[in-house]
DNA sequence: AGTACATCCTGTAGCTGCTACAGAAGCAAG
DNA sequence: CTTGCTTCTGTAGCAGCTACAGGATGTACT
């Protein structure tokens, strides 16, 4: 049984993090020594570290509970947890869209600025009274 | 001069939005109808514009805090406002390159997924001791 | 004049997912 | 027994809005 700290160490999630994680319920209460600190098991540590991936995969809190729940029911959820992949991969996929469209946007108008001009081509721009 | 309602439609900025950026100093007080109400000249609305358009591009309320006072000022700010951009350019890159890998990680993991399994590929990579 | 309805006002609270304190207490080593 | 690290709870802050509540105002129609 490991003190808060060097659960964090282990699973990646830093302190504070993981008493949010508890006040939220994505990790069950801690169990606690008798002054009152946080003792943390193996499976402690694991659950903690399957919470991170899902975070660094871009899961939000609410997937990320829904994934717990399925990997803790006792059927064969591959379908399910496959669908939530999915459709997390849309959203991921239509976020690079934009971001590329944005970056070429932004590259462009950088690209026009040449400085030691006395009007910037990249603020006439963003001024300018129309869209076109 | 027009109500905030037109302001909105024109500017493409909400309603609710334009009021919170009136708070943060954003754009400028508004002048008020003798009951209070607020009311933009096409100045206002061309400043709400460029708002949007530098919120579209991601920038930052302090960038564009930034740039607002650049176009401001009297002086040649192009060097500025270009390697404002640019710093930004670099961020949008980063989350760019950064959302990519992610893709590339959750397509894999998603792939792997063939429904109808009684495991699931996906969560026992989640689940799994190790970060190999 | 009355009335229905849209628009607007201020002020405050909520969203996401943490992070950063403050102030107090416990714990381990020399 | 003191020093210094770790941990505790509880609360507030971050970004950038968004969504009320509860009230006032404006406008159009009868």
């Amino acid at each position: 049984m490991h003190p808060i700290g060097a659960a964090a160490r282990m699973s990646g999630v830093n302190i504070e993090t993981i008493r949010y994680y508890e006040r939220e319920g994505i990790v069950p209460r801690a169990t606690r020594t008798p002054s009152g600190r946080r003792l943390y098991a193996g499976e402690d540590i694991a659950r903690l570290r399957f919470v991170k991936r899902c975070r660094d995969l871009g899961f939000s809190i609410p997937d990320i509970r829904t994934l717990l729940d399925l990997s803790a029911g006792s059927d064969a959820p591959c379908a399910d947890v496959k669908a939530l992949g999915e459709r997390h991969l849309r959203g991921v996929r239509r976020k690079l869209d934009e971001l590329g469209k944005l970056e070429r946007a932004l590259a462009e108008l950088v690209n026009r600025c040449n400085t030691g001009r006395t009007d910037c081509p990249m603020l006439d721009r963003l001024l300018a009274d129309s869209n076109a």
